[in-house]
DNA sequence: CTTGCGTTCGTTTTT
DNA sequence: CGAACGCAAG
């Protein structure tokens, strides 16, 4: 280990050198966190000649992890993959994988993912007749997800919970218990709770993890909760040796269970705690974080730091308001255009944050009218897509027949005329003898109770046995390809021949690619390779149940980037949009509302810390006088976010927080054409809210429905879009073409934009355009 | 059992 | 405004 002291400022060394005893390294936004875990673990080996076995790295994200594992494997080399990085689920999921049946569960256990844990709770509230409209699922997966996040479970649960409505609850939870318990199967938030339930009840188990980890790291320590921190309690207890690393400053997942008195009581939680404050930023400019440090000093209840840096001033922090958020959206695509073309910075370059999800409609209207590739992050994971969760369905139920939500979720999938009255039949009929779905199917099935459906359940039946049978032939690939075929899934996405099909399709093919790849990796480890077929699927079903869009991601695209406050946190841009800065927007009017107001806002203000101290070299902050939420025009004051920052770090002055009477109207005058009939100064394109982006028409009257569609299906045309790779052009210069919102026109220039072609069209009616080939889905005529 | 239509409801989200 | 969902007609 040569030279740490130039690789490393005097803190950051600090923090890697004291390997000893609890630590918690206040790392700022930017401040090289990730460049201490990484070194600290190269050091334990090289130095302390640890054994790589008894470190361990504990993230929230399989992203985090997947970096982690890279730099530490590249900085401490040979031997490093014996440290075990992992997320804390998957890490839950490994103890219990080995232990679970010390605590009366099968080692095999299925997870649940959000809606599985969902249909589950509506199968539960259909069967106690409670009405659906008072009842929701997701109250009651709130409420338990907030018991299990603070391990809370049933019993303790009933005493908490009084009166009728209480009662009802702690039944409902319990119930919910049971029944994964009978589906063999977790949620996610029991695969924690579990864990430190095993931990606290088998201390065979406790001194076989104790023995083992000598030193345990734990990054995003702020977004812990209460049964993350009991693990990990647990887990460090014997050597004490526990690094946390974490940012009171960026902790916005209260509303998720994570609690910030973690972090902030570290040192009462663990005596004798050293803490470390990494205050230089190596990010961002002066101006930007002079700018942060004005924002979060009104937070009370945090760490004292401020961050610093020495790169220079920079540019001061840009500050434009607007009428409405189309011109909000108008001048950031603008913004972002100017300075792409003046090469002075690629697409890649730029992020546009904002508070909801919803905000993004217009910006990408904008954009994608710019003819600016773009790319939203957040969207549907493509293991939550229909099709991918359908086909995946089919292997739990081959796995594990008492995973009652695989089962229903496939049973009418394709459709064979089993429909809900049935199912309805078969759920009862199960539930009288506490039998699975599919064993309560089966014993129907033989007792006629199911008069001319049993017909179609005894080949749905013999269906799913066939392809069990399969599997060890075929091997877990050629399983997922015999589905696609027998389930004629894969020819009716042929025959419907749309885009939406097409991409689905791809999907698919995408789903083969991972399984065949997860098969030739556990084909080479020698731990794995010489399992049995149905084991291996379980660790196929696994590996998939963990995983998101993170690891789909693929950086190395050129285009904007778009995505929430909380999705852009440990990213970093040389260019930030934060828009929609209007107090009742951000920070939400919900939390201005709440009942503890001042805590929801300090926790919107650190979303707010997040989000400035993303930007490298400039940050430009935007709002709208009006702006339509839920159908209806808003006008909110400029963000009190923004009045915090002193207005000489500002380019841009705070005008107005009010308006009079008479201006409200007329912005409402303006803004009420709203969403249809605004025109932009250009006056060359209408918005697309008539269907360009999602290829979907409203609900305008006289216009035809297209089929009913989720939300897990929407996305796919945009996400195609900007996928779009580069490919042949049916149309040349000279040729007509129609475009489904400028109408027809002839192309006049094309040029390859190196992963695109840039076509310009003289539209008939619409003037010239230049956009993207792969966005605009010109159609020859 | 499937499909069309009206009603309701609405932060942030990883695993 | 738009998505999700429940109900009632094909």
């Amino acid at each position: 280990m040569e030279n740490l002291e130039k690789l490393l400022n005097k803190e950051q060394l600090e923090g890697v050198l004291t390997t000893e005893g609890p630590v918690l390294i206040l790392a700022g936004a930017g401040s090289g966190k990730t460049r201490v875990l990484t070194h600290r673990v190269a050091y334990l080996i090289a130095e302390k000649n640890v054994n790589p076995w008894n470190i361990m790295a504990i993230t929230f994200t399989n992203k985090a992890a997947a970096e982690m594992r890279e730099r530490v494997d590249r900085i401490a080399g040979e031997g490093s993959e014996g440290v075990w990085i992992s997320t804390f689920h998957s890490a839950c999921v490994r103890i219990l994988r080995r232990f679970a049946d010390r605590i009366g569960y099968k080692n095999s256990f299925s997870i649940y993912d959000s809606d599985d844990s969902k249909s589950l709770m509506k199968q539960i509230i259909k069967l106690k007749n409670l009405d659906p409209k008072k009842y929701k699922e997701k109250r009651f997966l709130g409420q338990i997800s907030d018991f299990k996040n603070n391990l809370i479970d049933c019993d303790e649960a009933e005493k908490y919970l009084k009166g009728a409505e209480g009662r009802l609850t702690a039944g409902i939870y319990r119930e919910y218990q049971a029944r994964l318990k009978s589906n063999n199967a977790m949620d996610f938030d029991d695969l924690i709770m579990n864990a430190v339930l095993l931990l606290k009840s088998d201390k065979e188990v406790k001194a076989y993890y104790n023995d083992r980890l000598h030193y345990i790291m734990v990054d995003e320590y702020q977004d812990t909760n209460a049964a993350q921190f009991e693990l990990i309690k647990l887990l460090s207890e014997k050597r004490k040796n526990l690094c946390v690393v974490g940012d009171d400053d960026q902790s916005i997942y209260k509303f998720r269970g994570a609690d910030i008195t973690n972090i902030l009581s570290f040192e009462e939680h663990f005596p004798g705690a050293k803490v470390i404050k990494l205050e230089q930023n190596y990010r961002s400019y002066t101006s930007i974080l002079n700018a942060a440090n004005a924002v979060i000093k009104n937070n009370r209840g945090r760490k004292d730091k401020s961050l610093w840096s020495n790169r220079g001033e920079g540019e001061k922090v840009r500050f434009r308001q607007f009428e409405s958020s189309y011109e909000e959206a108008d001048f950031i695509a603008d913004d972002i255009r100017k300075r792409e073309k003046s090469l002075t910075a690629d697409y890649k370059d730029f992020a546009v944050l904002y508070r909801t999800n919803a905000q993004s409609r217009t910006l990408e209207e904008k954009l994608m009218m710019a003819g600016i590739p773009y790319r939203i992050v957040g969207g549907i994971n493509f293991y939550q897509r229909r099709e991918i969760k359908d086909i995946l369905a089919y292997l739990t139920a081959i796995e594990n027949p008492d995973n009652d939500v695989a089962i229903r979720r496939i049973l009418n999938v394709p459709k064979r005329g089993i429909g809900a009255t049935t199912e309805g039949k078969i759920a009862e009929y199960a539930a009288g003898r506490s039998l699975s779905f599919y064993d309560g199917m089966q014993l129907g099935v033989e007792n006629g109770m199911f008069g001319r459906s049993g017909k179609k359940l005894s080949d749905f039946m013999s269906f799913i046995d066939t392809l069990r049978t399969k599997l060890s032939f075929h091997g877990v690939v050629g399983l997922v390809k015999d589905i696609i075929e027998d389930t004629g899934y894969s020819e009716e996405l042929k025959l419907e021949d749309t885009d939406e099909s097409r991409a689905r399709l791809e999907n698919l093919d995408e789903l083969i690619n991972k399984a065949a790849l997860f098969e030739h990796e556990i084909n080479e480890d020698e731990e794995t390779k010489d399992l049995p077929a149905d084991e291996k699927l379980s660790l196929f079903l696994q590996d998939v149940s963990l995983m998101t869009s993170a690891d789909t991601g693929d950086d190395a695209e050129n285009h904007v980037t778009l995505m929430t406050l909380h999705a852009a946190k440990g990213l970093e841009f040389p260019h930030v949009y934060i828009t929609g800065l209007e107090d009742g927007l951000f920070p939400s009017q919900l939390s201005i509302n709440s009942d503890d107001s001042d805590e929801e806002i300090e926790e919107e203000r650190r979303l707010m810390y997040v989000g400035i101290t993303r930007a490298m070299d400039t940050l430009t902050l935007t709002c709208a006088k009006a702006r339509m939420v839920r159908g209806q025009t808003e006008y909110m004051p400029v963000s009190r976010f923004v009045k915090e920052i002193p207005a000489e770090l500002l380019d841009g002055r705070v005008e107005k927080t009010s308006y009079s009477f008479d201006e409200r109207a007329d912005y409402k005058e303006r803004a009420d054409f709203g969403f249809k009939a605004y025109v932009p100064k250009e006056n060359d394109y209408g918005s697309l809210a008539y269907g360009g982006i999602y290829g979907y028409s409203g609900n305008a009257k006289g216009q035809k429905r297209k089929p009913r569609k989720k939300k897990e299906d929407i996305s796919l045309l945009y996400t195609k879009g900007a996928d779009m790779v580069k490919s042949s052009l049916d149309y040349g210069v000279g040729d007509r073409v129609k475009h489904t919102k400028f109408g027809e026109g002839t192309v006049t220039e094309i040029k390859d934009g190196g992963r695109d072609y840039q076509v310009t069209v003289e539209f008939d009616t619409a003037g010239r355009k230049k956009m993207f080939a792969g966005f605009a889905r010109l159609e020859k005529i």
